[in-house]
DNA sequence: CCTATATCAGCTGTACTGATATAT
DNA sequence: CATATATCAGTAGAGCTGATATAG
């Protein structure tokens, strides 16, 4: 009657979790990322966009045309994949692609007008999403809750483990 | 080794994101949970351990012999998946495995004696990580973090998933 | 010579879907 | 027949690595 009839997880009937695992931070943090994720992927899905083509439009905004590799700075997206991405956008009419005359390893990206209202449409789609991840909370929660998201985060981005 | 010869997204000298993508809470739950994650990964792949592993010998203790459905719905691993997993704590003779004579379809999985030991285990090992995850945070502040992920999953609960 | 850039090809692990054989 | 179980095969996308051609 509940559901699983193939090799489902249990959408809607599961039975309790144990204590250890209700508890566990880093689980609830996990679990939390995982529904916020989805909720942003198919919310930009469903205007032909992808997490990553915002993070690129938005740094493109506030610091002006840039080469992929400080884009990939900045958004943390791999190079490799950034060629991808730039391809998608330009396709749409978001951004252009051209050669660095400065520095012919380069290319220059730049948002186009499109691009510009493309983000703004972005800003608010991701605003609403947003709001109904956070739903549960009160504003002052909120404030509270990405509070400690970037506390959490500035202090492991100061203490990076890469190497072994 | 500090930054990016080969196409690392910028592990350490990143230059600054913008504002747009530094206030978006969805972002930081997301590059939160992501590094959390990878030290939990890490840090119980140093003990031959996996995350999983600790899910289903949890639900084992808390709720004792259970088929792999059960689980499943428990743990929200997807049976597909549970039958990896039993294999892997069967092998280091943590759980067994056998036919349930009531019902034959199902597998009867029992926690050994080690498999308690195990547990015990991976309880500390988990408090570790969790306090290097949660390194910055005073405790009342951690109270806090978890009661907001609690409760942000118990919301969405209620329609996709399902924990308690 | 050494480093940075853009690109390509590929790997790994996770979440997930679908199908099947078997039992109830 | 309809449903539940265990298993297997496979998919999609994210994050990541390595190599290469080219430019500085």
């Amino acid at each position: 009657m509940n559901s699983s009839a193939s090799g489902m997880a249990d959408p809607l009937g599961g039975e309790a979790a144990p204590a250890r695992l209700r508890n566990l931070p880093t689980r609830l943090l996990a679990l939390t990322a995982l529904h916020s994720d989805r909720l942003v992927t198919e919310g930009l899905a469903g205007a032909d966009a992808r997490q990553w083509h915002y993070a690129v439009l938005a740094t493109l905004q506030e610091f002006g045309p840039a080469s992929q590799a400080e884009l990939s700075r900045r958004t943390r997206i791999y190079r490799s994949d950034l060629v991808t991405v730039i391809n998608e956008l330009a396709e749409r009419g978001f951004v252009e692609r051209a050669p660095d005359p400065a520095d012919r390893r380069r290319n220059v990206i730049t948002m186009t007008g499109q691009g510009r209202r493309r983000l703004h449409r972005l800003d608010e789609l991701l605003a609403a999403i947003g709001d109904d991840v956070l739903a549960p909370l009160s504003r002052e929660e909120r404030r509270q809750f990405t509070d400690l998201l970037t506390r959490l985060l500035d202090h492991h981005g100061r203490s990076r483990h890469r190497d072994a």
